[in-house]
DNA sequence: TTAATTTTAGACCAAATGTACTAAAAAATT
DNA sequence: AATTTTTTAGTACATTTGGTCTAAAATTAA
């Protein structure tokens, strides 16, 4: 049987997602999970709390997605599947970045971890364009720098997909996910070698490179 | 003299850009602008329709932008010029990027008016690109619709840079405001010809193009 | 000058919120 | 079985908020 601190981030984070982070008290949270205020606040002294707590759970999943990366695809399919895996997993927690402001502004503890987190992301992509350059698929840099400066494009983007998503789209989350993982590999196609735009004709993408 | 009118809009722009939208409360920007909340009231009966004041002065001003289109410069510097001016422009008015979704949600009609200018965004961007294409700064497309893909992102961009520069950034606006047009012009260096690559070079841009 | 209109402040209200305190109920430990 | 710890609900309070109503003051028009 699920214990009530497991109920009350369950029901805070349906909250948070389908009414915004800051339109959501401590006491609608307790409502919604059946359990007096007081309570809730035995559990979770303030809302800022909950929050940290979620955020534990994405970077749990987040760990578990890097662990299993699964090299039996092409460059680009590779790329578009933990893109997928990884914006599904963002989605299901959507209000984090929807408040993302909100949030690390009251919370200078969680800040430092998101930067941190941030960082190594960075790295992430940054080893990643490495080894598809190595491997032929991306080009070499034409100015110095250009990935550097790539990847913080790529940063902002997968930033801000989700709130863009809720302004602009009404479709099902499997099709918004898909349409942001989408446009986001597309980001790497300028890059491309011959080799790597093969790549994109031979991947599984949602609409064909001719 | 200003009226308390205009007043309002002021105190609200400072408290909003400062505070977050949602931390803003009528009375707040009725004490800070020295007058009484029924006061306030009187002149607008909501904050939406403080915002919606404050969205008419954005595209009053977008309007002027737009008429004095400087053409005097190669075409990275003219794209770098306009993309500033916006820029700058967007920056004074920051709350309402930052804090979007929660403004078009509690008013359709803006979100109307913006879903609008958005698209006339989406085909100033085209005409630019297909200009630039007829005069040799840009490539043909490699597939079909890659400018369209393209034109979706940088408008994700455009929309979210601010809300990154609050979370990653300390400087002064200015700074900020050069940092992030310089990263959205270098976006379009993928997909410039030999043409466009000398256009960078010749540019004002921050860092040099080797 | 007088009358009409616009602008302003003040008092009041009901609802919601975070927080603190108390005590009972439930569960775990000895 | 007795006791200690954990979990729970209830109550009460001060604060803030959006909103309404009333009447005075200031401005404008006749």
């Amino acid at each position: 049987m699920k214990k009530n601190k497991d109920l009350i981030l369950e029901n805070a984070l349906n909250l948070f997602n389908n009414e915004g982070y800051l339109n959501v008290s401590i006491r609608q949270i307790a409502s919604a999970t059946g359990i007096s205020h007081s309570n809730l606040i035995y559990h979770y002294k303030t809302k800022q709390d909950i929050v940290t707590a979620l955020h534990n759970q994405i970077l749990e999943f987040a760990k578990k997605l890097n662990a299993d990366t699964q090299d039996n695809f092409n460059f680009i399919d590779a790329l578009y599947h933990s893109t997928q895996k990884g914006f599904s997993l963002l989605y299901n927690y959507r209000f984090f970045m929807i408040d993302l402001k909100y949030i690390l502004t009251e919370n200078e503890t969680l800040k430092q971890v998101y930067l941190e987190v941030g960082e190594l992301r960075k790295e992430m992509y940054k080893n990643a364009i490495n080894t598809a350059i190595e491997q032929g698929f991306l080009r070499e840099e034409l100015y110095p720098q250009e990935y550097d400066y790539f990847i913080d494009q790529i940063k902002i983007y997968s930033d801000s997909w989700i709130t863009s998503s809720t302004i602009y789209d009404t479709e099902i989350p499997q099709k918004i996910i898909t349409k942001y993982s989408d446009l986001f590999i597309r980001m790497f196609y300028p890059y491309c070698t011959q080799k790597g735009r093969e790549s994109f004709k031979d991947s599984k993408l949602t609409k064909s490179f001719l």
